[in-house]
DNA sequence: AAGTCGGGGTT
DNA sequence: AACCCAGACTT
């Protein structure tokens, strides 16, 4: 026992001793405002430090309170964290912010029960806010020190499973050096963000290599182990990009997302799903695809004649890839859409499989069917999408996926400001 | 326990 | 181009 209770005195005395030489100076670091380490925890959720700072920055400027979260318009929120990703993370950090608001009077609270129970706060936030803003002693275990643990003592569970990271978290707590909750955390993920890479850990500069059991097996490279993700199943589109005309003339048409599901309430082109025969579809021409676009905005009350088909983009989800094919449409103001009845553009310009023109085969059409439902399933019942006609400078405005936002700035730089 | 939620990095 | 990274919530 002597020998187990020397060892983490070595391991944790080691750690905070690089982390005083090491650590970066981050936006949130400055000072000790519960809020920033807060907001700051719940971006970095997911996201590289280097990607967060920028963002950090713009919310903080924007709402300098947590009672100006609280009170801003939700779409100003979106707006904020447009390109973040995981959009449900700022509207639970809103809804958050007004229940701290309503039970807490705008503070926030210092109990575990009850930061646990806020809005999109997990068992890793609760810790990371309790440790970092309170120096309370809980653990705080999230990707980095699930890594670095499993090496240092040789942890060969799978970090994917629940009961694993249950292990790890009484591992860390029992680690935190009395008094010294705040930095042993933030030292223990600094250095699973800096030296305990996930690649190439650079052993050589561990303040901990010396007891390393993971580098003493020389088996650091095969540490954690983690079970494989499935991967993304592919879905293909139809997207269209509606030039507008008359009134319309330097605007292109948008719609608003349903408010639940795959990105939720973000503003993005007009699309539907295609044929996912992929493979199947070769070389077939555009023209038909063109057809099914127009259909489908004469139903949203728009009348569009197809252009030509712009370019494709292709966008990656945790759990969908999306294959995206752009046609260029002109509004027909004051024309009647008819389905099917206007002439086909050029055909064929954007060679390549998986766009096959529609329903062509019983299982496309049961493809098609399908995630045309999974789109609807977002909304509760038939919620009418809005769509909008919107100028470059209407985008201060409105959250978009980036997935769009590279589109619209292909189309024109014109589009490319945010 | 498995699936849903974005976006970016490294190799 | 292929592969890797990762918290909270829902089911």
């Amino acid at each position: 026992m002597q020998e187990s209770i020397d060892s983490k005195k070595y391991f944790s005395g080691e750690l905070l001793e690089w982390y005083e030489r090491s650590k970066r100076d981050l936006p949130w670091r400055r000072q000790r405002d519960p809020y920033y380490i807060w907001v700051s925890e719940i971006m970095l959720q997911q996201t590289r430090v280097d990607t967060v700072i920028p963002y950090f920055q713009r919310f903080i400027e924007r709402f300098p309170t947590i009672k100006d979260l609280a009170e801003a318009p939700e779409e100003d929120v979106l707006k904020c964290w447009e390109g973040l990703g995981y959009y449900s993370r700022a509207r639970n950090l809103q809804a958050a912010a007004r229940q701290v608001m309503e039970r807490h009077g705008g503070v926030v609270p210092d109990n575990k029960a009850e930061v646990a129970s806020l809005k999109g706060i997990g068992p890793y936030t609760t810790g990371a806010i309790l440790s970092i803003a309170f120096n309370r002693p809980e653990p705080a275990v999230d990707g980095n020190v699930m890594r670095v643990l499993s090496r240092y003592f040789l942890i060969e569970e799978d970090i994917a499973k629940t009961g694993t990271r249950t292990l790890i978290e009484e591992l860390a707590a029992g680690l935190i050096p009395r008094g010294r909750a705040a930095d042993f955390n933030q030292a223990l993920m600094e250095l699973g963000a800096l030296v305990c890479t996930p690649k190439s850990p650079q052993c050589l500069v561990c303040p901990v290599m010396a007891h390393c059991a993971a580098r003493l097996e020389g088996v650091e490279e095969a540490l954690p182990v983690k079970s494989k993700a499935k991967p993304p199943r592919p879905e293909y589109r139809l997207v269209a990009l509606v030039e507008g005309d008359g009134e319309h003339a330097g605007r292109v048409l948008v719609r608003r997302r349903p408010a639940a599901g795959l990105l939720a309430r973000m503003w993005e082109l007009p699309h539907i799903p295609a044929a996912a025969n992929a493979g199947e579809g070769a070389g077939l021409p555009d023209g038909p695809a063109m057809d099914r676009l127009a259909a489908a905005l004469s139903e949203a009350g728009v009348a569009a004649r197809p252009l030509e088909a712009f370019m494709d983009a292709e966008h990656t989800f945790s759990h969908i890839h999306w294959n995206l094919r752009v046609f260029r449409f002109r509004e027909a103001a004051g024309e009647l859409a008819a389905p099917g009845g206007i002439a086909a553009g050029p055909s064929g310009s954007l060679p390549g499989p998986g766009f096959g023109p529609g329903p062509g085969t019983d299982a496309a059409a049961k493809a098609v069917a399908e995630a045309s439902a999974a789109y609807e399933s977002g909304a509760s019942a038939n919620e009418a999408e809005e769509y909008r006609w919107i100028a470059p400078e209407d985008m201060e405005g409105l959250a978009f996926p980036n997935v769009f936002l590279r589109i619209l700035k292909q189309y024109s730089p014109l589009w490319s400001l945010s």
